[in-house]
DNA sequence: CAATAGCATATTGGATACAATCTACAATAT
DNA sequence: ATATTGTAGATTGTATCCAATATGCTATTG
């Protein structure tokens, strides 16, 4: 007989250290911690109650991932782009995501259409600066899904994950959310008359036109110091 | 006054971390560890005269890069990939090289033609096929390096480390190291007449062209099973 | 007083020890 | 005989402990 029971599957429970290696991620991701501070191991510990072991291991992913830089015996920081690293990772992105847009548009259904419109009218109507990015992602990421293309999905996931927190500095200039908003309407745009060429086309120009004035801004705040 | 002395950073020396991730990434990806085989953290850490923690902390970054894959308290094995997903990471190279070599060719030094020229002689004339995987990259590799894209070649490092293991199978069918001798050359000439689009495009048809000879090849191996 | 050496403390790297969980096989029941 | 339960050994996850190294302060020397 079938046991009629919600059964969750506990072998694919996380152990420590991938709890410890989500929440440290967010937090480098969504700018929470800065770059250049300090990752303590016995910090983390007592802050998640766990030894030092579990620590460890996450903190050897996030260096896998370039998102801390590690050195023997004096320990972990959050990376720091230079100017030419950021401007790199945005062409990467623009590369990347206008390829995976363009195959997406090409089979992209329904549903995923009115998904991506219900993200962009957040987006376009959302005050709460905090909450830009997560949407942000959200919109690109439903239009890119259909793509069949989950390592491509991966790669990018990555590379926004590096430049994240830039990302959210930009945003935050008025001209930056404005911008965005347009431009997502005209990619939703494109997406809905299954024009993959001027999807990704434009894709292209909205990841290239926030580097630009993310790269304008971050020379003008780095001159300062 | 300054000491005449050729030091070494010691403080940037490897970790036993460092040592066993380095050895267990080169074994998957020249296959001398297969698909689906089992990493056992007391055996490697017996090979390698250790404790379990530094063979930990190398499969957690191991697994970061997708090339093998964890289950909490049954153990790691070497990944193996679907012909969808050796498909995709083909198609994923052929992008990104494809761009790569095309900035590269337009700013291309003689030095770096010169070592690009000498490797592909060395890749023509070899017949031991152990060889060739390393031959084939570092030829490669040579013509993407004046790209000036550090990332860039970093996330290709990290896509042909996933397809190594497979990319050996298909060189060693004669008809593929022939056509990749062939069309060597003919990348080789494009760059030495600073052609950047052909350059680009011989990549991208030597890429997909490998992928395709290799599907074919793994799915008549594949079915047998 | 400046520069250096010596020392104390903090922090990381790694070994050992133990707990949680899996796996395979023997024992038992139906 | 087959299916189920119990148990022992193997393996992983984590805590605790020790060693190696870095950092910053104090003392000493010229």
């Amino acid at each position: 007989m079938k046991l009629k029971l919600n059964a969750v599957n506990l072998g694919a429970t996380s152990s420590s250290a991938d709890i410890i290696f989500e929440a440290l991620r967010e937090a480098i991701v969504e700018g929470t911690m800065q770059d250049g501070d300090l990752l303590r191991q016995d910090q983390i510990a007592t802050m998640f109650n766990v030894s030092r072991i579990p620590v460890r291991e996450a903190l050897a992913r996030l260096e896998e991932q370039g998102l801390i830089t590690n050195q023997r015996y004096k320990g972990a920081v959050v990376s720091s782009l230079s100017l030419d690293e950021i401007s790199e990772l945005f062409e990467f992105r623009a590369l990347l995501e206008s390829d995976v847009i363009r195959r997406s548009v090409e089979r992209i259904s329904d549903d995923t259409l009115e998904e991506a419109k219900d993200y962009a009218a957040q987006f376009a109507r959302e005050t709460d600066s905090n909450q830009w990015g997560r949407l942000n992602q959200q919109f690109h990421y439903t239009l890119y899904k259909d793509s069949n293309r989950p390592y491509h999905l991966q790669v990018i996931s990555k590379a926004l994950d590096n430049v994240g927190r830039y990302l959210r500095a930009q945003l935050v200039l008025t001209s930056g959310i404005d911008r965005a908003r347009r431009q997502h309407a005209g990619i939703l745009e494109a997406a809905i008359d299954r024009d993959a060429e001027a999807a990704a086309a434009l894709t292209r120009d909205h990841i290239l036109g926030a580097s630009q004035s993310l790269i304008e801004f971050l020379e003008v705040e780095r001159q300062k110091k």
